[in-house]
DNA sequence: ATATTTATAGACTAATTAGTCTATAACCAA
DNA sequence: TTGGTTATAGACTAATTAGTCTATAAATAT
């Protein structure tokens, strides 16, 4: 891990832990065991770094998604795949997941350029307009379906994270959630 | 409008505009016209203003779905005015919808108690638990009833905010994601 | 080998800011 | 009235912190 990682990595933490606001540059350089005038190499303000781990991180579960949509199944599986995947992603980086949300719901969000936005869920637009016109899914808006989509990976998030359940229970609990999503998406 | 609801309706507008790091307690006092002398007697500390502004917008809200609850409807109408209700009063109080997700997305949160929090969805869960068992609503657990219902409030909402609609539009929108979140809750 | 660019270090500073302190003023109770 | 409590004001400070600056070291190119 190069120091730039070491870097995001420590942000990442220190951003969850303590908040924007409750974490110093100084801290974050001395806990990813860097001196200061290398935070500010790489990161021109603390504000770069905190755009550019946001970014990262988008990319990141972006890739992972795009994988699921470029293999050779049905829109409908797909569409189940993405949605336990998106879910399992959340759980197993909660971090991530949470410092998304903190991103989000943060004065910070207007420094990310409204394309570099759009370009996060570029991959699935597209099968998802499909699932629309082959009327697997609803006739509704793709922009609406997506949002409907995230509001619901959101929602079974907060409430898995809201007590401890076994794992076959969680699993348990997952596929149930997705049989109301899919109540909620499928054409009739 | 005395000293202390005029220094939370300024926060509030500062808060959300520059983030709670981004706007110093001298800035709220200047502009909500009181002496910084003024904040700091109402409220101890800057911390205590975030959690009081936070505690009584939810407040706010849950005494709206409470008069929404104890009306003596169906619970199937209960349950479509309160989501009728909460999408309407997230789009017509933006300021205090977003104060809570961001709110809710920082450390801040960890200084309001448990109780404090349950006491926020009291209302809800009898109802849906009634609803549950009276087999109007899937044999799901409450909770997970709340935590979906309020992914699709937040789902649509960031679909209507994405763009501008009008308001015609805007109410058959709503009336159409109601119908797509009571495929996801009806029993059968 | 030498020159140039890139990366790292850490001391330093200028600015900001949460909260304090002292002084009054308004209100209220006896 | 008088005495106490509550509310307001605004100057002040001690601490914090983002970012700079200078000095090297490592890597890369010529």
């Amino acid at each position: 891990m190069n120091k730039q990682e070491q870097i995001q990595a420590t942000a990442l933490r220190l951003f969850v832990a303590d908040g924007f606001h409750g974490t110093p540059t100084a801290k974050i350089a001395a806990e990813a065991g860097v001196a200061n005038g290398t935070l500010f190499y790489h990161y021109k303000t603390k504000e770069d770094l905190v755009v550019a781990l946001y970014n990262r991180i988008k990319d990141e579960h972006a890739d992972n998604l795009q994988a699921i949509i470029s293999r050779d199944d049905f829109i409908t599986t797909k569409f189940k795949n993405i949605f336990i995947h998106s879910v399992n992603w959340a759980l197993n980086n909660r971090d991530k997941f949470y410092y998304i949300q903190q991103f989000n719901s943060s004065p910070h969000l207007a420094q990310v350029s409204a394309e570099t936005l759009e370009q996060h869920t570029i991959g699935y637009a597209g099968f998802i307009a499909e699932g629309v016109k082959k009327k697997l899914l609803k006739q509704q808006p793709v922009g609406l379906i997506i949002a409907i989509f995230n509001g619901h990976v959101y929602g079974l998030y907060q409430y898995l994270t809201s007590a401890k359940f076994e794992p076959e229970e969680q699993e348990k609990i997952i596929n149930e959630a997705y049989e109301m999503l899919w109540d909620t998406m499928k054409y009739m």
